[in-house]
DNA sequence: CATTAAACCAAACAACCGTTTGGTGCGGTC
DNA sequence: GACCGCACCAAACGGTTGTTTGGTTTAATG
């Protein structure tokens, strides 16, 4: 009976909502790329803002399983993990050319207080599962650190191909990372 | 005669696209911080987004006049005039906690040619004053890139201080920043 | 085949958006 | 003192927003 499903929307409203963020996404806008008029929608899901909220989880997901679990992968060596793990990172945002946490961050932070925890609670897991690959090298305290800085250097080289659509910034600032082991 | 100047309503307007971004900041919004009603502002001013280009041109100059400008002050030495760019930077975004180009870039980059136009100019000639810096030190393609680096690292400690309310990567990244002379 | 519930459409809803209009009060000028 | 133009208000404009409603199609089940 099912014809359109709950995933296939999240897919489309984060595809939108990476783009163009939150409030410049509309909800007939989500409905077009699904295949559906805006009303419909609401057989899936109560309101907008829970498919931001549920978007961003299912996204938890996917940087869970494609690139945060490489720093913990045991069948590599610590290098090839964090190889690993930039490479993933890398190959993720040259092809998306934006952050959609970064995005929905600024304009979550004062109300929707529930999407600015799910976002901060992203970062902080993508800060422990850095800082694991470069803990027995550096230290707890410094690895945590060096994860810190290199996830903001991150967005900020992401934001940079955001606006000038020039990986250059990014290509550098993922070298730089590799060579922290 | 005049009550209120336009200059009062671009501050006013720029600091509310700075912490709330362009699209969830209404005319009502602007109009109420400034004194005025929504209406009223259509007396200065044409449009909205008129308000959003003027109050951008309005944060160029002032970047200009009271941190680019220190990359070029002769009565310094170099490492001197880094040093008090880098001290200047830092002050203005521990202060404001975000930047207003960087999070309305993301809001105009598909529609909005003008302003998109604008931010990249913005960036074009803060990534010129501060490799204007680093130029006779680590040679001009070298400091152009160190500048490009520089300042998406600081973009994104800014991400980072607006996310978590942690000024400590954005310090750190301008303590990198200056022993770069 | 009848029943049922999910999936969807078409239409309407109130609220808000940016913008326009017409009118009011004021300060300065002839 | 009549006039003018600026600054502003109050109200309305058409359009869009997120959301709700009621009815219609669809597909599986007994």
């Amino acid at each position: 009976m099912k014809k359109t499903d709950a995933e296939s929307i999240l897919d489309h409203a984060l595809s939108l909502f990476r783009s163009r963020g939150y409030k410049s996404t509309s909800m007939a806008d989500i409905g077009k790329a699904s295949g559906l008029l805006k009303g419909s929608i609401y057989h899936h899901f109560p309101s907008k803002e829970a498919i931001l909220s549920q978007a961003l989880d299912r996204l938890s997901g996917h940087f869970e399983k494609q690139i945060f679990s490489l720093a913990q992968d045991e069948s590599m060596t610590e290098k090839q993990r964090l190889d690993a793990m930039v490479s993933a990172m890398e190959g993720y945002f040259i092809k998306n050319k934006a952050c959609v946490m970064a995005h929905v961050s600024m304009e979550a932070m004062d109300d929707m207080a529930q999407v600015r925890d799910q976002i901060q609670a992203f970062f902080r897991r993508w800060r422990s599962a850095f800082a694991g690959v470069l803990a027995t090298r550096h230290g707890g305290s410094v690895a945590r650190r060096l994860a810190e800085d290199s996830i903001s250097q991150l967005e900020g080289a992401v934001l940079w191909l955001n606006i000038f659509d020039d990986p250059a910034p990014l290509k550098r600032m993922c070298k730089r990372a590799r060579e922290l082991l």
